[in-house]
DNA sequence: TTGTACGCGTTATCAT
DNA sequence: ATGATAACGCGTACAA
């Protein structure tokens, strides 16, 4: 059905067509006095081009301003150099950190990076449609995907790691923390300390990390005979934090005593309020822990004992899993690292004034 | 030059050609029993195609899982639908804010989101680079761009809004907010206020909103025919506000009136290092305000003074200049808004007890 | 409205 | 090493 046929020449751009015409490998080969070929491998890394036509290419090309299209490469190669980044929100402190470190990463490899952020997260089909548009050479997600989207990966063969996103027994990569781990360990620390009744400021329904940090911690306290925390719901911001102290308290009837925050943010706002509004003395009467070790969370104001990912590692890795088109679903996983701040009371020395026994006969 | 030979067919995907062809408009036109012409018109908003051939187009499609290929498109159209935002740094709490507000508004408007993020202020030629082979229709700038590199923008005809640069007598667009008419008004409330001894903690010397901040606060003091400010230059973190104050404590001999900061991180880094490490007073001995109205900025524990800029306005109408292309070089001008928060004291009311009398008595 | 034919700018294959 | 030529997949005049 399609046929081409004879176009018999092509006019330099020099010549006056309106419109200016973009600078092509044509005009260069033409400026060089070889083929166009010539010009082409001459832009590739390890073609057979002698040294004296690179050299007459390259003048004519940076004599002429002309850069390859991508588009028209990408036509041609089948491959794009564009790896598609797919995060939830740029709101959430948390992500910053992590795109920081895969755009350095990716521009690392050599390729490009196409970024797209959900305003709600029931947009993920349409940008996974820009995505297959795009013939991206790999996407990393940090936001939920459904079984079928992805199958989608799999069928439409785009290599896909998740992130922070447990790949539901799909043939998928991915890079994730430990999260129910390091709820797990905090707890034990948490409980050798002598806290005995916890609370939770849980995230958001929709996080898959926020379900695992409140199951590790709900387990950890059921094998250590703790009892059962009392878990209000938060919406990972700063105004969560301090509204989830208040209903904790209101529910419980008296301070916890520890508050164990899906995130550093809801953390801090729990601190304030606690602080400032509520008169608790942290870590004394009351310990507050949290998740992610933003770098806000190390000010002196706040000195959050959290846990830290290694972000840049799994940003790394993460770009690297890419490249990898043969392995089948491997799963990287990574421990958090506990940083412990001066909001929790993470040992239970006799001298210490925020021991058990003090804050009870208080 | 050029030939092209006729081809006599195709082979339909089904058939099993190894390395899994990719599913284009002629597969659906066959299978909708349509020219391909068809196919690519049924998938143009705004193209004449009878209700009948698009229905029988669509169901092709989908049931081939066909989506067009945005390169052969780009390479067609001559347009990638593609926006580069180039931003120096992501670790600077402010830009996240902006690059939000960006991908929003560029996938408001049906493009999609090239990131580059500058590692080094030096890098910003290989990232151009970059933005030439992919042939976007337009790029929104964060960062320090050189006169030529400026000029390339206009030889290439790629359209170009610089965000919160000024655009040094060239042919460019620019999105801006005046920082020294914010630092003016800055100083003139505070001075107002009694305020007399000024001192400044700069931000890096290649900031051009550093120095716009800056001279604004240099100027009106001198209007004003107050003492020479102190000036000490910070680096935009945390760690520079408190060594900043540490400096011009130091330099002084004495705790300022009002310390200005180049921006919030480093204004909370100052009260920080004020309440908990020197035992200053803010706002009774001394007061602090930053620029850029950060989240954490108005966290309990800071609730810092400062400015806040329209990001989300300035970055709308950043996007939506791209697309005008005839104007020459419009500039838009935004005003920063005065967040009076509670690190600065901005009245003088006699009963006011962080009023000056009361501090000199002190 | 529909189909034909060609161009977009590159890479890849094949002779030479 | 080099040059001719065929894809790559789509948009679009143009003719019908």
């Amino acid at each position: 059905m399609r046929k081409k046929t004879i176009v018999e020449s092509r006019t330099l751009n020099s010549a006056g067509d309106g419109a200016a015409r973009r600078v092509t490998s044509y005009d260069v080969a033409l400026l060089a006095g070889v083929s166009q070929s010539a010009v082409s491998r001459s832009f590739k890394p390890g073609a057979s081009v002698s040294p004296a036509t690179q050299g007459k290419v390259m003048r004519a090309a940076s004599a002429l301003d002309y850069i390859p299209n991508a588009a028209a490469r990408s036509l041609s190669t089948r491959r794009s150099n564009l790896v598609a980044v797919i995060v939830s929100s740029l709101a959430n402190l948390y992500y910053p950190q992590v795109l920081s470190g895969l755009s350095e990463q990716i521009a690392r490899q050599g390729k490009r990076l196409l970024l797209f952020t959900l305003e709600r997260e029931a947009d993920v089909g349409k940008v996974l449609c820009d995505v297959w548009q795009y013939q991206v050479d790999g996407a990393i997600v940090a936001a939920w995907l459904s079984d079928e989207q992805l199958a989608e990966f799999t069928r439409r063969k785009v290599p896909l790691v998740l992130y922070n996103r447990c790949p539901r027994g799909h043939d998928v990569h991915a890079v994730l923390c430990d999260q129910a781990d390091a709820a797990r360990l905090l707890v034990s620390r948490l409980a050798e300390a002598g806290h005995r009744q916890f609370a939770m400021i849980d995230g958001p329904g929709d996080s898959a990390t926020a379900q695992e940090r409140k199951s590790g911690m709900v387990e950890r306290l059921l094998e250590l005979g703790l009892p059962a925390p009392v878990v209000v719901s938060g919406n990972y911001d700063y105004a969560s934090g301090g509204q989830g102290l208040r209903k904790i308290i209101d529910r419980l009837g008296r301070v916890p005593d520890a508050v164990i925050c899906g995130n550093d943010i809801m953390a801090i706002g729990c601190l304030d309020t606690a602080r400032h509004q509520l008169g608790i003395q942290v870590p004394l009467s009351m310990s507050v822990a949290g998740f992610d070790a933003l770098e806000a969370s190390g000010w002196l104001s706040y000195d959050v004992t959290t846990l830290r990912q290694p972000i840049q590692k799994m940003a790394a890795d993460a770009v690297a899993m890419l490249e990898r088109r043969q392995g089948k679903a491997e799963s990287r996983r990574y421990m958090s690292c506990l940083i412990e701040g001066s909001t929790a009371r993470l040992t239970s020395e006799p001298g210490y004034p925020g021991q058990r026994q003090g804050l009870r006969a208080a």
